[in-house]
DNA sequence: CCACGCATGTAATCAGTTACATGATTGC
DNA sequence: GCAATCATGTAACTGATTACATGCGTGG
């Protein structure tokens, strides 16, 4: 169901296509929203179906990106304002954790000191993301909000993966 | 696929029936993994039928609780060993986030008030959990990492909460 | 004795992933 | 000319949710 308000999201922020927002689930939306192209381009076309969103011409290599219609942001107006959010998550990183007492110490710290390192990869990328936007616009007043919240989560991630790894390095010998 | 290893990494840190695991899946567990009770039975039974897992005494009501078996075990280590953790999640705040633009700042602040207090009152639940933690056990110091994870993540959502606000509220008049 | 919460399950549907297919443009 | 990347799509399958169904045990 929120896939639909993803995309109408990222097309009223700026008109894309479905390749644009293929790119970006894959890459900087990672943490808030992900979905594979072959589930973006069908969805993309029901929307287009339903007015919510119209396709641009056409351009090159049959690219197609699609901008926001009055329809569709009222439709995102109704989502915000007459639904509330929900709030279950799949972290595999905190799965793991529970499951660490049946390895090694030092394998858990592999996987702590992996985890580190993407986490802080990730934060440098969403700071320089932070620094790109535009904030008289009010499109990017909002994504900072999102950016933001992305930051947090990714620095909480960053300091709370190096306090494991000394943690589980005091973890008794042989404990699993 | 990591729904069955959410399954035995519960299992391993203790016995638990189907509606154990539902009920934590609907609570505590739910910034790490959920599944619906419906999804929860059937996998349980096809994880009991490849001997991952094994059925303690029938309990009163039908319940059925499950133990880890020792292939079980060797399941676990091998993915955390054998394979990396996958990153990517969908996270409804943020999304709404980047759609805030479209709403009054008033309707915005409504919606930030209320991620505030829902944030809040997990955190509460979560620092309750870390107090009932025994770090006389191997499982219960992995699960303080997980539990440490988030309640450093719901920090980091209701400090962004309380940021978002006043910044929201610093938003120009009818920007939408 | 009956309402409520415990406890497990099946069937139908919807969301999401994997495997496969195709063609256009750019840079070397 | 051809490899890499851009760009869109379909079909089959797996994962997850919704709607429905059933019975047990405890407390009032």
């Amino acid at each position: 169901m929120s896939l639909r308000m993803a995309l109408l999201t990222l097309i009223a922020g700026a008109p894309r296509s479905g390749y644009d927002i293929g790119q970006e689930f894959d890459g900087v939306l990672k943490f808030v929203w992900h979905a594979k192209p072959t589930q973006v381009y069908p969805e993309l076309k029901r929307l287009a179906g339903e007015d919510l969103i119209r396709e641009q011409d056409t351009g090159s290599r049959g690219r197609k990106p699609y901008e926001i219609t009055e329809k569709g942001v009222a439709e995102l107006r109704a989502w915000l304002t007459g639904t509330s959010a929900d709030h279950s998550q799949r972290n595999e990183t905190a799965l793991r954790s529970f499951a660490l007492w049946t390895v090694s110490p030092a394998e858990a710290g592999d996987f702590l000191r992996e985890e580190l390192e993407y986490h802080r990869a990730r934060l440098r990328g969403m700071r320089a993301l932070k620094n790109g936007l535009d904030l008289s616009q009010a499109q990017d007043r909002a994504a900072l909000l999102g950016v933001e919240l992305g930051i947090r989560r990714l620095e909480a991630m960053v300091s709370w993966a190096e306090w494991a790894i000394e943690n589980v390095a005091a973890w008794p010998e042989g404990s699993q």
